[in-house]
DNA sequence: CAATTTGTTCGTATTTTTGCGAACAACGAA
DNA sequence: TTCGTTGTTCGCAAAAATACGAACAAATTG
């Protein structure tokens, strides 16, 4: 029975920061954070990496609880986790002392 | 000349962010943020890990900007780098659109 | 049905991250 | 000077992240 060191907040956090570690994925979550959806498609044509790379960096977004993806065949529609971007935003609110 | 697809903002987050993307170094910025100032000495004492690896984790928040050292000898005493924080408070502050 | 569009998964390679202990360096104290 | 404290660096190992192209899957279009 080992004493566990970080909180659970500690770990969500860390686990939402590494998500936002990667400058293509900063850029897709200002996308939505600015449009609240958008295709995969139109983040390929902008991004200058190979789309199963793309496919990986979305796959991690998913992962991390800040993105979902949506079936509008033959497409996806990604949008962000509202409930999960909210969490994050208080996470990085009472670090960084916002307000 | 090839054409920069990410900005200096979204770089720059971006590498705020992955420094801030493992508990271990969640909990040192969250311990400088109440408390400003530390000594390693503190941290190794609640952290379940190597000297050598804590040291390692103290590196990377300095080379992302977050903190610095000041000698205290034989001591360091370290501090949060309020400049480049204050950067990262309106870098997230933006993409998390908060207030 | 065949062809096209859209995106994932697989296999692979390279680089980076994480972690440890041992050795080392710098300093104050005895 | 010798000892202890403090912390970094080195050498190594294992794991994870990054990236690509090829192959595949699923759906729509012709």
């Amino acid at each position: 029975m080992k004493k566990e060191v970080f909180s659970e907040n500690q770990k969500q956090l860390a686990r939402f920061a590494k998500a936002l570690g990667h400058p293509v994925r900063v850029y897709i979550m200002e996308l939505l954070s600015r449009q609240s959806c958008c295709y995969s498609g139109d983040l390929s044509e902008n991004l200058p990496i190979a789309k199963s790379t793309l496919s990986q960096h979305l796959k991690e977004l998913k992962s991390a609880g800040l993105i979902q993806g949506e079936i509008e065949a033959p497409k996806i529609k990604y949008c962000i986790n509202r409930e999960n971007w909210e969490k994050a935003r208080n996470h990085f609110k009472i670090l960084l002392k916002i307000e």
